[in-house]
DNA sequence: AGCACGCCGACT
DNA sequence: GTCGGCGTGCTC
C-alpha cells in the first residue's frame, strides 16, 4: 500500500524546487509529522504538509519513498503550519526555509534512534512549592492594568515607564493563564539575549511551584542540545512558559494561551536575514490564530506588548481602537504622579543655585557654559539632602529630570560640556554613580593627515576605518578589515597624522583626565570603566563587567547604547548623551523614534532606586535643543512625540498608514545591481502584475554605505497605500526578478532579496 | 543551499 | 599521470 504526500524541506526560494516535493510511504502519515527524506544524494529533515490521493502530475519512478519517521515527536499542529505558510508568504520565503528555520538545528542531525534516547529522557515533576504570586503587593496601577486586560480580547499595548513594574504585570498576566488551564503555555519574548539570563531567574522563581524544567529559555545562545532540548519541551508541552527571543515566535507551541512581547518596539525583534520576519507582528498575528483554533478549551489566546516607548504602529493601533491600551505611567515606590499633562512646567532645577529664578534648564546650562570646573569645591555644590521639595518627584512620576545643554553656547569643540562635567564631578564627590553615552566606540571614528587630506578610509567598504587605541588598530566596523595604524601617512609620508572625533575609547581617556583631580567620598581617585563591544567581546565578560558597576566599583561608566538595555543600575543618578545629535536628521525615518526610545530608555536607568529617584538627572548635549525630539523628552512625554511624528508619517504615506518593502541587490558593480532591480520592474511594470496600480517602486539608489566588503549594494523601495496590493505585487514580482536574474547582463549579481516591512531605509 | 559532475593547471 | 580549482545544473 502506498501514501503519497507532499513534504516540505528546507530548500531556498529559487532552485525550481521552493515548493513542497512529493514523496510516497508505505504506512499512513499524520500531517505535521516529521520526516527523512531522500534528496539528491543525502538525506534530509521535512514536515509533512499534505496527504495526496496519488502522485499527480510526477512519474511514479520519480517519487522516492520516505527514508524515516521522526517516532515518538507529536505532529506538528495545523495552527503552527498555518503560522509558518503565513509567514513564508508574507515575507516572500519558500515554505521549506521557513518551516525548517523554524526548528532547532540538531533535529536534522539526529536520526530516529538519537531521538527517541532523547525523548526517553524523564522529566520528575516536582510541583512542591506555592504559588507565591500574590505574596507581592500590586501598585493600583497595576491592578488597573491587569483587570482592564482581563476584561479584554484585543492585542494589548501596555504603556509603562521605565520602572513602572511591567514584568510583574507579565508575569500575574502569566500566572492566571496557567493557573486557569493545567495545559497553557505562555510565550515571553524579549529583545535580546543577554536580557535573559536575569529575567529567566525571575520567572523560574515564580513559577517554581509549576515544577522542575516548566520555565525553558529558547534563544540563539544556546548551545545545540540545549536548544534542542527546550524546542522538545515546548513541542511536547512539558514547559509551561517559553522566554525566548524573536526565534521563539515560530516554537512549536500546542497549548499557547498568552504570548507576550517586552520592549516591543526593540529593533531586533526584525529578523535581519533569511525570511526577515518581525516577531512581535507574528506575534500579534499567531495569538489571532491561536484564537481560531477550536482545540483550545480555555478560549481565547491573548498577545501583550509592552514598552515605554511602543513603536509607532502599536502606538496608532492603540489610537485606532485595534489594540487595546493599558497605562503605567508610575514608577514603582515612588509618591503617586500626576498626569502627563501637568508635569510640562515642573521641572524645575534640582540644585537651586544654578538656574535663575523661573529660568529653564536650557538657560542655566548655557549661562554656566564658560565657567571653569574648578568654580568651587564640589562639596560646595552638593544639594542639601533633601533638598528639594518633595512634590517636585511625584510630578515626574519618580523620572529624572532631563537637563538639554546648548552646545552652541559651549567652548567649541569640547566633547563634555564644562556644566556637565561639573555635574559628574559632584556626583563622583557625593560617592553617585554616571553613566556616559556615545554610540561609537573606538577610540576615534577617523584618522587623518592634516598635510594632505588623506583619511582612514577602508579599502574594501566605503567607509572609515576606526582608530583603536588600545591594539594601535584601523578596523573597519562593516568587513572587520584590520591593520596596525601606520606610522606616517600612507599618502604623503607626514608623520603628523592625527585622530578626529571620539569614540568611547577616547572619551573614557578624556574623563579620565578631566576628573583627574575630584576625589571620592573615601579620599579616592575617580574609578571610571568603559562597556561596549569592544570590552565585552570575551564571554562573561559583560556580566562581570555589570557586576561591578553593580557592586559600586564604578564611579563613571562610559558605554555605547549596549549599556542602555534592561541594565537596572541602582545607584546611577545621572545619565547623559554626549552626542545625540546624528539620528534627528537621519535619512532614515525612524532614527527619531530609536533615539527617543534609546534616550528613555537611558534615563531610566537612573535613579531607579527610590532613594536617588529625587537627584537623578538625565543630560542631553545637543546644537538642536528647541528640538520637538528634545521638548518631548524633557517631559518624558512619549504620547506627544508619537503624535509629530505620527502626523508627519501620515502626510508622508508612511508606517502605519502605508505599506513597503524593499528590494536589496548586491554585486561586484553597482551598475549590475542598480540595473537588475530596474530591469526587474521595468519587467513589472510591462507586465502590469496585480496590485500593480496601487504599488509605486522607486528606482534603485545604492545603499548609504554602497560598498561592503568590495560588494557594491543598491535597493530599491515599493510603497503602498494598501498592504494587501503591496502583497499581490510582491508574490507575482518574484518570479520575474528570478527570472531577471537569469540574463547574461546579471550573471556577476550576487544576491537579491526582499525585505518587507523595513526597519530602516 | 548542498552536492554532484566536469574540464583545465601545479604537484607527490 | 593525479589532486583540485570553482563553473553550471539538479534535487520529489
Amino acid at each position: 500500500m502506498s501514501y503519497w504526500l507532499q513534504v516540505v524541506v528546507a530548500t531556498p526560494a529559487h532552485s525550481a524546487i521552493a515548493g513542497p516535493l512529493t514523496y510516497r510511504s508505505e504506512s499512513p502519515l499524520a500531517v505535521g509529522a516529521l520526516v527523512r527524506v531522500p534528496l539528491g544524494r543525502r538525506e534530509v529533515l521535512g514536515v509533512v504538509w499534505d496527504l495526496l490521493p496519488d502522485g499527480g502530475a510526477l512519474q511514479a519512478e520519480n517519487i522516492r519513498l520516505v527514508a524515516g519517521v521522526l517516532e515518538g515527536l507529536a505532529p506538528l499542529s495545523a495552527t503552527w503550519r498555518k503560522l509558518v505558510s503565513f509567514t513564508a508568504g508574507y515575507y516572500q520565503r519558500s515554505l521549506g526555509e521557513v518551516a525548517l528555520a523554524a526548528l532547532p538545528p540538531q533535529l536534522r542531525e539526529l536520526n530516529a534512534v538519537q531521538l527517541t534516547r532523547r525523548l526517553k529522557r524523564p522529566v520528575v515533576d516536582t510541583s512542591r512549592a506555592q504559588d507565591t504570586s500574590d505574596l507581592i503587593a500590586l501598585s493600583a496601577q497595576q491592578e488597573r492594568a491587569l483587570a482592564e486586560f482581563d476584561a479584554d480580547t484585543r492585542p494589548a499595548l501596555l504603556f509603562g515607564a521605565t520602572g513602572s513594574g511591567k514584568t510583574e504585570v507579565y508575569l500575574r498576566a502569566a500566572a492566571k493563564v496557567l493557573a486557569q488551564d493545567p495545559a497553557a503555555q505562555v510565550l515571553v519574548m524579549v529583545p535580546e539575549i543577554n536580557l535573559t539570563p536575569q529575567l529567566q531567574a525571575r520567572f523560574e522563581e515564580r513559577f517554581a511551584h509549576l515544577g522542575k524544567e516548566r520555565v525553558v529559555a529558547l534563544h540563539s545562545g544556546l548551545t545545540p542540545a540545549q536548544r534542542l532540548k527546550s524546542w522538545l519541551a515546548a513541542h511536547a508541552g512539558q514547559a509551561r512558559l517559553v522566554l525566548g527571543t524573536r526565534m521563539a515566535v515560530l516554537a512549536s507551541l500546542p497549548h499557547l494561551r498568552l504570548l507576550v512581547v517586552d520592549e516591543e518596539h526593540d529593533p531586533s525583534y526584525k529578523q535581519q536575514e533569511g525570511a526577515r520576519y518581525s516577531a512581535r507582528d507574528l506575534a500579534v498575528y499567531r495569538a489571532k490564530l491561536e484564537s481560531a483554533d477550536t482545540d483550545h478549551p480555555h478560549g481565547d489566546c491573548r498577545v501583550l506588548l509592552g514598552s515605554a516607548t511602543p513603536s509607532l504602529e502599536s502606538w496608532q493601533a492603540t489610537l485606532t481602537g485595534r489594540y487595546q491600551r493599558l497605562n503605567m505611567s508610575e514608577r514603582i515606590g515612588v509618591p503617586s504622579a500626576i498626569d502627563t499633562e501637568a508635569t510640562q512646567f515642573s521641572d524645575g532645577p534640582p540644585l537651586g543655585k544654578l538656574a535663575p529664578p523661573g529660568g529653564s534648564e536650557l538657560h542655566a546650562v548655557s549661562e554656566r557654559g564658560g565657567l571653569p570646573l574648578s568654580a568651587g569645591p564640589p562639596q560646595g555644590k552638593l544639594a542639601p539632602p533633601g533638598g528639594r521639595e518633595p512634590h517636585a518627584v511625584g510630578e515626574r512620576g519618580g523620572l529624572p529630570l532631563v537637563r538639554r545643554v546648548d552646545m552652541n553656547h559651549q567652548p567649541k569643540h569640547c566633547t563634555i560640556a564644562p556644566p556637565l562635567l561639573d555635574a559628574i564631578a559632584q556626583r563622583v564627590a557625593r560617592g553617585e554613580q554616571s553613566l556616559i553615552f556615545l554610540n561609537r566606540r573606538g577610540y576615534a571614528p577617523v584618522l587623518a593627515c592634516h598635510d594632505c587630506g588623506w583619511k582612514s578610509e577602508c579599502p574594501h567598504c566605503s567607509a572609515y576605518r576606526v582608530f583603536h587605541k588600545i591594539d594601535r588598530t584601523l578596523r573597519c566596523h562593516h568587513c572587520g578589515f584590520t591593520e596596525r595604524v601606520p606610522r606616517a601617512c600612507p599618502s604623503c609620508g607626514n608623520i603628523d597624522i592625527a585622530p578626529v572625533g571620539r569614540g568611547t575609547e577616547r572619551l573614557e581617556e578624556h574623563l579620565a583626565e578631566l576628573l583627574a583631580g575630584v576625589r571620592r567620598p573615601d579620599g579616592e581617585a575617580v574609578r571610571i570603566a568603559r562597556i561596549d563591544a569592544d570590552t565585552t567581546r570575551l564571554k562573561g565578560a559583560l556580566e562581570s563587567q555589570l557586576a561591578s558597576v553593580h557592586a559600586g566599583e564604578v564611579d563613571v561608566l562610559v558605554g555605547t547604547q549596549m549599556i542602555a538595555k534592561g541594565h537596572d543600575f541602582r545607584h546611577i543618578t545621572l545619565v547623559a548623551a554626549v552626542n545625540p545629535d546624528g539620528a534627528l536628521f537621519s535619512s532614515d525615518f525612524r532614527a527619531p523614534e530609536r533615539l527617543f526610545s534609546l534616550l528613555m530608555q537611558a534615563g531610566g536607568r537612573a535613579g531607579r532606586d527610590a532613594r536617588h529617584s529625587q537627584a537623578s538627572e538625565m543630560w542631553v548635549q545637543t546644537f538642536h535643543p528647541a528640538h520637538p525630539l528634545f521638548e518631548a523628552l524633557k517631559r518624558h512625554d512619549y504620547p506627544v512625540f508619537a503624535a509629530r511624528e505620527l502626523a508627519e508619517r501620515q502626510a508622508a504615506g508612511m508606517s502605519p498608514f502605508g505599506y513597503s518593502a524593499l528590494v536589496r541587490a548586491e554585486a561586484k558593480e553597482q551598475s549590475v545591481a542598480q540595473g537588475f532591480l530596474n530591469a526587474a520592474a521595468a519587467a513589472a511594470q510591462l507586465r502590469q502584475l496585480p496590485g500593480h496600480d496601487a504599488v509605486t517602486p522607486y528606482p534603485a539608489v545604492p545603499m548609504t554605505i554602497q560598498r561592503v566588503a568590495n560588494i557594491e549594494r543598491a535597493q530599491m523601495l515599493v510603497e503602498s497605500p494598501s498592504r494587501a496590493a503591496l502583497q499581490r505585487f510582491l508574490a507575482a514580482w518574484q518570479p520575474l526578478l528570478f527570472d531577471t536574474r537569469r540574463q547574461a547582463e546579471f550573471k556577476s549579481l550576487v544576491r537579491w532579496a526582499i525585505d518587507v516591512d523595513p526597519i530602516a531605509i
